[in-house]
DNA sequence: TTAGAAACTTAGAAGTAGGGCA
DNA sequence: TGCCCTACTTCTAAGTTTCTAA
């Protein structure tokens, strides 16, 4: 197979003829190869997914080329159509022992920079050595695509053996300072050896109707967590002021033992501050620690979530708001063609199925079964509506969008002066004071009811979420602070807690799944969480350092006698290289969707001599489809694994997260499956944008980034539906390029005429434009410019409509490659990051220029 | 050892606000 | 001015991981 890059293949020259750890290798199978190819442009203009409507697919891009061949050929399945969009994807995984000294990077990184001319990036061309690997999804290309010398996606880059004109450094631009300098707190990480000495006990003892809540925890050796009867008492939220320990970084505060935080120090409130102002700026020290050490060691990691250990000293909240009551309306349905009377509460579930009516749910039996199971039980036998068939919501559905189109019609005094009110109502429960620091509280409003809305094929789908009241509602607070009044007169908390060994203020039963809870927790822009994002990353950043002896280690197993030892190392290297999910068993009562230690023998068949073709449902019940050569072990081993099995059998029988997660502590501490999703992102990341360093405006810097972004998106299998207006939004700019393009032969005529001293010919709209041939020159010039542009929108919208940018920025990207990218690149940081994730990432703002993952 | 409870992170869809353009 | 589009925010479902108890 032969890769171009200046007519070299670097997967021939690197990489065919060695053995040793896997290295991902694209393959090439071509459109022949694959008969599905034809379908994609068909598939393109389809809804590949029932309910939402999402898909993967490339269209072809004004010039006709596929809007996604820079990352070459794809694979596509005619399953598409009918399910969520396919990830099509080829890759070819190959032994790599003569890359020992790249080891410590992604696969996907390995192999780099491709100089085919055809790669080009969105909506600018890219340099060649900056080439991203990934193509996983979204990546098609029709069959009349004739560049078979272009390689087939891979998530990895490839290296350019022709030189690399653009790899220039950044050296020379660096260090200009951030627009707006956020400042970390300085923290430090926790000695993963405190963890034993704390003492556990902090799950919701939870027993449903328990309303003896003195019987609930009653013990705690560290006395951090306490239960006590409820006693309502009307909110203060005014502290005492303690000003000790002002010097101290929140963080640090935060973490003090449970032997310093003794009975005294909890009951003392600690002055009220927000949380984003007292981020201090670090000290050069801290800075140099940065810059010197290669990551932050384990054992200087602080406190995890789930570990025990004690979270806050303080904590102050005014509880939830709840949604406001029902309000019936009165408007009749009809059955049988009559009007029907329906009480409150039935009108009220009967209203939540109206408004379903433009929604995919609405074509799902299992949803229209579920509700009806439900709303019948509210009717009652002998109610006379006795069938779903007969009922015609549409009046309450006529009802609800003159309500909704009043709301849009009111004039903007009036919107303001209802968001102001609601502002009012909400402001005391939006905020929480966790040692004296005033922190934003994330979801403070409780869920309204409504109809359950499972992705996928959920089978609950359609249920009825009831109305959560206090009595369903366990609070979370300090042990000194004023218990939150109930906002609901005469009733009460099912119970109040004072532990402080979790984060979470609130939680209740989920109506739908009674044993599972819904919390209310602090905001991403919060302390704790920004301290356990941080810690997340640099539990990533250690994997770099291990990550060339596990990859060691499951090459060697991947024919080890033990098989259980072969199917942790064959998952091992399916989650480092495919970035898949660790795949939890899960319940009957729940979407039948697969992760890696879940997959069935039928989500993965072999095509030989090499290929391994996956196709499942992963979480969200998105499809993840892809086709990748990989080391031959690897394949004869999942061959072994399949053999005698059936279709829906697992494919790793001898395998769940728990072993491989036990495994993979063995193997560095506190890996888990889903540290090599973050390392794998954030790696692809920093690598790349090191990579493209094409100079330009920080327009073009920014489409650089977003590329980037992007491939990391892919890798992860992040997409989203193709919104509604997409093709009409196409057709809308394909009209205006053609009625520029229409302007510009005008006005290339007049300019002729004009030269040779002729009066202008009359314009489409009848009129003479009478201009010197300087002004026609000029307006030429802006046409073409506008058209360009429009082009290029053209180009990213269409390469971008599957794909879902945001996830992998929220989630899996570690801000300080992007921070010190923005500083070296000189592109404010705020044309990367909105306000809330300047908020949630504070504490990496102050990261050092030079920062490598 | 295992099941399941508990706690937390990750995820896409829906809703909303505001800016640009005709 | 109103419409359209985009970016941002909110919502809550769906995962993973950790820990406990049997």
């Amino acid at each position: 197979m032969a890769v171009q890059t200046s007519g070299k293949s670097v997967y021939d020259d690197d990489f065919d003829e060695e053995d040793g750890p896997a290295v991902f290798k694209r393959s090439k199978p071509t459109a022949k190869q694959n008969p599905l190819n034809s379908e994609v442009n068909k598939l393109s203009s389809q809804r590949h997914d029932g309910q939402s409507g999402r898909q993967v697919s490339g269209i072809p891009s004004s010039n006709g080329q596929n809007l996604s061949s820079q990352k070459g050929k794809m694979v596509t399945s005619n399953k598409a159509s009918t399910e969520k969009s396919p990830v099509a994807n080829s890759r070819k995984l190959k032994n790599s022992d003569s890359e020992d000294s790249e080891d410590d990077k992604p696969l996907s990184a390995r192999l780099k920079g491709n100089s085919n001319p055809a790669h080009k990036g969105i909506g600018k061309p890219i340099p060649t050595t900056s080439l991203p690997m990934v193509s996983k999804n979204a990546v098609k290309k029709s069959s009349e695509d004739s560049d078979d010398e272009v390689p087939l996606s891979s998530r990895f880059p490839f290296k350019s053996n022709a030189g690399t004109p653009n790899s220039k450094s950044y050296e020379s631009e660096e260090k200009k300072p951030l627009a707006s300098k956020i400042l970390q707190n300085g923290s430090t990480l926790r000695d993963k050896q405190h963890k034993s000495s704390i003492i556990m006990g902090k799950r919701p003892l939870d027993k449903a109707n328990s309303s003896d809540q003195s019987s609930v925890k009653k013990t705690k050796l560290s006395d951090t967590s306490t239960t006590v009867k409820i006693k309502q008492v009307p909110v203060k939220a005014e502290l005492k002021t303690d000003d000790d320990d002002d010097h101290i970084p929140i963080a640090q505060r935060i973490k003090k033992p449970a032997a310093s935080g003794n009975k005294s120090s909890s009951t003392k409130q600690k002055p009220v501050k927000v949380a984003s102002s007292s981020f201090k700026k670090t000290t050069q020290k801290s800075k140099k620690a940065v810059k010197n050490s290669k990551y932050i060691k384990s054992t200087k990691m602080s406190p995890s979530a789930g570990d025990g250990q004690k979270k806050w000293t303080t904590l102050v909240h005014n509880g939830v708001i709840f949604p406001p009551p029902y309000k019936p309306h009165g408007v009749k349905m009809r059955y049988s063609g009559k009007p029907v009377d329906l009480n409150p509460e039935q009108e009220e579930v009967a209203t939540m199925f109206a408004v379903m009516k433009d929604t995919d749910y609405m074509q799902k039996d299992k949803f229209k079964e579920n509700f009806w199971d439900d709303w019948r039980k509210l009717l009652g036998k002998n109610h006379v509506v006795q069938s779903l068939e007969k009922c015609d919501f549409t009046p309450i559905y006529d009802w609800c969008q003159q309500e909704k189109e009043k709301k849009k019609q009111m004039s903007t005094e009036e919107k303001k002066a209802v968001k102001e009110e609601k502002l009012n109502q909400e402001e005391k429960y939006m905020w929480a004071i966790v040692d004296g620091v005033k922190e934003k509280v994330g979801n403070f409003r409780v869920e309204p009811p409504g109809l359950f809305r499972g992705r996928g094929e959920h089978p609950k789908m359609g249920k009825l979420k009831k109305r959560i009241r206090p009595r369903d509602i366990t609070i979370n607070i300090g042990k000194d602070a004023p218990i939150p009044e109930c906002p609901i007169p005469g009733e009460r908390w099912k119970e109040v807690r004072h532990d402080n060994t979790v984060t979470w203020l609130a939680f209740w039963n989920d109506p739908i799944n009674p044993k599972e809870f819904k919390y209310v927790f602090l905001a991403a822009s919060s302390t704790l969480k920004g301290q356990s994002d941080k810690e997340k990353y640099e539990k990533a950043r250690m994997l770099k350092d291990y990550i060339e002896n596990i990859r060691a280690a499951y090459t060697k197993n991947f024919t080890s006698k033990d098989v259980m030892k072969r199917q942790i190392a064959v998952a091992t290297y399916l989650i480092d290289k495919l970035a898949l999910r660790a795949g939890n068993e899960k319940d009957d009562d729940e979407a039948d969707t697969v992760g890696c230690c879940t997959l069935k023998v039928e989500n993965v068949k072999a095509v030989a001599p090499n290929t391994l073709e996956f196709n499942f449902l992963g979480k969200d019940s998105i499809r993840y489809e892809n086709k990748v050569e990989v080391e031959l072990p690897v394949y004869k081993a999942i061959i072994q694994f399949q053999a005698g099995k059936k279709g829906s059998d697992d494919l790793f029988d001898q395998l769940d997260t728990s072993k491989l997660n036990a495994h993979l502590k063995e193997l560095m501490p506190g890996l888990t499956a889903k540290v090599f999703r973050t390392y794998n992102a954030s790696i692809t990341l920093d690598e790349m944008l090191n990579m493209e360093t094409k100079d330009g405006d920080v327009a073009e810097k920014i489409v650089v980034y977003q590329h980037a972004n992007k491939e990391v998106a892919i890798i992860c299998n992040h997409q989203r539906s193709v919104s509604k207006s997409h093709s009409q939004q196409m057709l809308r700019l394909n009209e205006k390029i053609s009625e520029l393009q229409g302007l510009l032969k005008e006005l290339k005529t007049d300019l002729d005429r004009a030269k040779k001293g002729k009066p202008p010919l009359k314009n489409a709209d009848g009129k003479r434009r009478n201009l010197a041939p300087e002004a026609i020159e000029k307006k030429i010039a802006q046409t073409n410019t506008k058209i360009e542009k429009m082009e290029r929108d053209m180009k990213t919208k269409e390469d971008l409509k599957t794909v879902a940018l945001g996830t992998s920025k929220i989630n899996y990207l570690d801000p300080r490659i992007t921070v010190a990218w923005c500083k070296r690149r000189e592109v404010p940081i705020e044309k990367i990051f909105n306000k809330s994730l300047l908020a949630k990432f504070a504490w990496a703002m102050d990261v050092d220029p030079d920062f490598r993952f």
